[in-house]
RNA sequence: GUGCCUUUAGCUCAAUCGGCAGAGCGCCGGUCUGUGGAACCGGAGGUCACGGGUUCGAGCCCCGUUAGGCACCCCA
């Protein structure tokens, strides 16, 4: 007989149980956030008319899945969760409660060339609100994320933050021609990987003019206190149109971080940061870890126009995203959340001569919401046995023989210390709950 | 999508000039009849990623493909 080739397309994985376990935990992790910040969950479809993912993709829609259904209809794979969640906005308008707050965690789909931290496909956690203009909102998103990262225990990230707008507002400031502005923030965005004398040059040659260049190196790369630095600013931009606007809903956002008791050391203004171009219209932020190299690990930012484009008229929003396998990238470097390789406590063995004690106890087990992997290998030794429980990094084992059967007792064992203890049957539940708890204290 | 690098046992990696396919760890078995991990002894496991080409002869050279990585692009 010959066998079908196994393989799996570039970009995509398979998740055994031990990624899986590590995953599940921390998803259950960032859901709680979200929910502890009174976000509320959504689900959509992985395929969309191929007309409603378009809109906002501008130049990446070549990214994104698309093909003809069996119906003919053209369709695509989401690219990401913020189109659906404008989609749903606009199609349950009245079954939602407006501010409109809900969180997605789900798989979506890119074409793109895989690299480390990279796939196509991949994970997303959002947190976005809708129909709230206020930068409380923003406030709240950029909270949420930095709670959701701390949770997780990431060791040093720091979430940028800008305007788009404000950056608007210095390349106009800087005699920067509309026409390029666009590759100007494209080449500042990199300010912080490649250092200001690289971006200088790739500003020099880009064409704008070379007093342009200098002056909106000057102006990006100030730093300091975020409120002085506006406030520097605010002076300095009175002459362009919005900048005005733009500084002052950075300030109230600040103002708001520092009162929800955000800690400061996790933010930080970056006026050279600029993000997705094609739809973000106020604040954005980005999320980055020094190590490993993986890109930003979450977006945020508000996108006032998007939700808009299935109803005509304008829906202030604003969100976050977090990257699930950039996370995983860095809880896996340092070992952030140390999991087992199996989900079950304890691990039943079974004798030829005693099988039906060893179910009898695995059922008294489990009714006590213990978490039980009875063996299904009576006819294996009862170390080759002890073995897969080890393996499985399971902590303890729960041991009935025959003449334990016949006396009533079992031997439970600590697989990780080696000490075992018999005990009554109606006494084992009891034991089993005492040795996970010192397993728990840590000793 | 563009450029470059990589692909040999389950894993990490060797293999001189083109000349018999190797190691460590892991796995399996035994020492050890009902209590794992240690030690010792033994064993299995390979289409050298796949498909072509050059050559007396290819893991090694050439072409194509697959997959992974790095840089760009873009982004989580």
């Amino acid at each position: 007989m010959k066998a079908r080739k196994p393989q799996i397309l570039k970009g995509f994985r398979d998740h055994l149980p031990r990624q899986m376990i590590l995953r599940q935990r921390m998803m259950a992790i960032v859901r709680e956030v979200f929910e502890r910040h009174g976000f509320e969950p959504l689900d959509t479809p992985a395929i969309e008319y191929l007309e409603v993912l378009s809109g906002k993709a501008g130049e990446n829609e070549k990214l994104m899945y698309h093909f003809s259904d069996q119906g003919d209809r053209a369709v695509g794979l989401r690219y990401d969760l913020t189109v659906p969640l404008a989609r749903v906005v606009a199609m349950h308008q009245n079954e939602l409660v407006l501010p409109f707050k809900r969180y997605h965690i789900a798989p979506v789909w890119r074409s793109e060339k895989p690299q480390r931290g990279r796939f196509r496909e991949f994970w997303q956690c959002d947190a976005d609100i809708v129909g709230s203009p206020s930068m409380l909102a923003d406030a709240q998103v950029a909270a949420v994320m930095i709670d959701a990262l701390s949770a997780i225990g990431l060791p040093s990230f720091t979430i940028r933050i800008n305007h788009r707008k404000l950056l608007e507002s210095l390349a106009r400031a800087a005699g920067v021609p509309d026409a390029q502005a666009v590759g100007v923030y494209r080449v500042i965005d990199k300010l912080d990987k490649i250092g200001s004398a690289a971006v200088g040059a790739e500003l020099d040659g880009s064409g704008i003019p070379a007093s342009a260049s200098a002056r909106v190196l000057d102006l990006v790369g100030r730093t300091g206190e975020p409120g002085d630095v506006l406030a520097g600013l605010r002076e300095e931009l009175v002459e362009i149109p919005g900048a005005t606007l733009a500084v002052d809903e950075l300030s109230e956002l600040f103002r708001y971080l520092r009162e929800l008791q955000v800690p400061s050391d996790r933010y930080t203004l970056d006026l050279a940061l600029a993000r997705g171009l094609d739809y973000y219209t106020g604040p954005v932020f980005e999320a980055t870890v020094e190590e490993p190299q993986v890109g930003s690990v979450a977006g945020a930012g508000r996108y006032d126009g998007l939700v808009g484009t299935f109803l005509g008229r304008s829906v202030p929003a604003t969100g976050m995203s977090l990257g699930l396998e950039r996370i995983i990238e860095v809880v896996e470097q340092f070992n952030l959340l140390p999991i087992r390789s199996s989900v079950a406590d304890v691990f039943v063995p079974a004798f030829p001569d005693a099988i039906e004690a060893a179910a009898r106890i695995t059922g008294v087990l489990r009714g006590a919401g213990l978490r039980v992997d009875q063996s299904v290998q009576p006819q294996r030794s009862v170390g080759d046995q002890l073995k897969y429980a080890g393996r499985k990094e399971i902590s303890i084992a729960v041991i009935v023989g025959t003449s334990e059967a016949a006396a009533g007792v079992c031997n439970v064992k600590n697989l990780c210390t080696g000490v075992q203890e018999t005990c009554p049957w109606e006494r084992v539940v009891d034991q089993v709950r005492s040795f996970l708890e010192h397993e728990e204290t840590g000793a």
